[in-house]
DNA sequence: CGATTATATTTTATACTTGAAATTTTCATA
DNA sequence: TATGAAAATTTCAAGTATAAAATATAATCG
């Protein structure tokens, strides 16, 4: 898994420079790691919570907003489809966890938000949430955690950044 | 998405120490440089080569290998579930890029390796993947991207061992 | 040998995910 | 005030993902 694409013959490798396989192989790792949580984070919802990972982030972003969010900003924030969204919300709505409440003055939108027992059910989850994966990440000190998310909020920023960049040098060269 | 959990009310914060906030925000920071990236690399593929990653992930651990693999060390690899890697193939196989074979002396099992088709086709595709990966990357060094990549295993490891020191203290809890 | 157990894979049911199309409503503006 | 563009959401088709059940074969052991 460590090597993926970085053991292609040489003449495969125009941009295979020491570096470019030293970021690759970064990429592999956060890949694996961030599976190797979510996995553990994953099966613990639903044995512990019957709940899975979808549900609890849309709890996590209704929890932090006290009359509701739009469907539009909730996909936004959770940086999934609009239709996706929907599905979820069907289900949490089903269960009475959360509820949707028209939007006045647009007759388009609608709100969504926790219900009281949403409320008290994430609170649960929450913060058995954080209990695991303070174990999950025991190993690691305070500074050395804020470290390295210094670190991947400059890899988040720029990988989002040389969308722009690489959508405009296509189009014209400047 | 930064907080989550993190701006409980204090009542719930049993493990709530400044360390315990940390990991957490480093957690979520990990998943959203993953997120990101993984998104892109995700549009890039369909856009670019009409195929998707888990498509994309399956030719990798096959281009690896000479003569094949079984499902089952493939869904081990990939760390998907049976059923999933069964799906995945299928398709690859309807698409002459991947071909099931039997293995003699077991005829429970089943190999899968690539065609000659699937082999180029994943060599055009790893080529480019490995140049996207560099230009969302091209911010790191190479010191500090082996430092990442050092510090990333260090925690895929601890959570992975995680698993059993909590069976095994879970008794004492409830 | 025959019964049980283990292994390899597929099938099934359900949920999640995406991109695109469809629907409904709002807004700009001519 | 028409009307066409834009926006918010849902619907849709296809693919991805899981856990659990089913199937088929192999291995073990009395």
């Amino acid at each position: 898994m460590e090597t993926l694409a970085a053991d292609l013959p040489e003449r495969l490798g125009q941009t295979d420079t020491t570096a470019s396989k030293a970021r690759l192989r970064l990429w592999l790792r956060l890949l694996k790691a961030q599976k190797q949580i979510e996995g553990q984070v994953r099966e613990f919802l639903r044995q512990n919570h019957d709940t899975t990972l979808p549900r609890f982030d849309v709890l996590a972003a209704l929890y932090r907003t006290r009359d509701g969010m739009m469907m539009g900003a909730l996909s936004g924030e959770l940086k999934v489809s609009n239709g996706n969204v929907t599905g979820i919300i069907d289900r949490l709505v089903a269960d009475d966890l959360v509820e949707r409440v028209p939007v006045e003055g647009d007759r388009r939108a609608m709100k969504v938000r926790l219900t009281p027992e949403g409320r008290t059910t994430f609170e649960t989850q929450a913060e058995a949430h954080e209990a695991l994966i303070d174990r999950l990440l025991g190993g690691l000190g305070v500074d050395e955690a804020d470290a390295l998310s210094a670190a991947l909020l400059a890899i988040a920023e720029t990988a989002e950044q040389s969308i722009e960049t690489h959508s405009a040098t296509s189009r014209t060269q400047e």
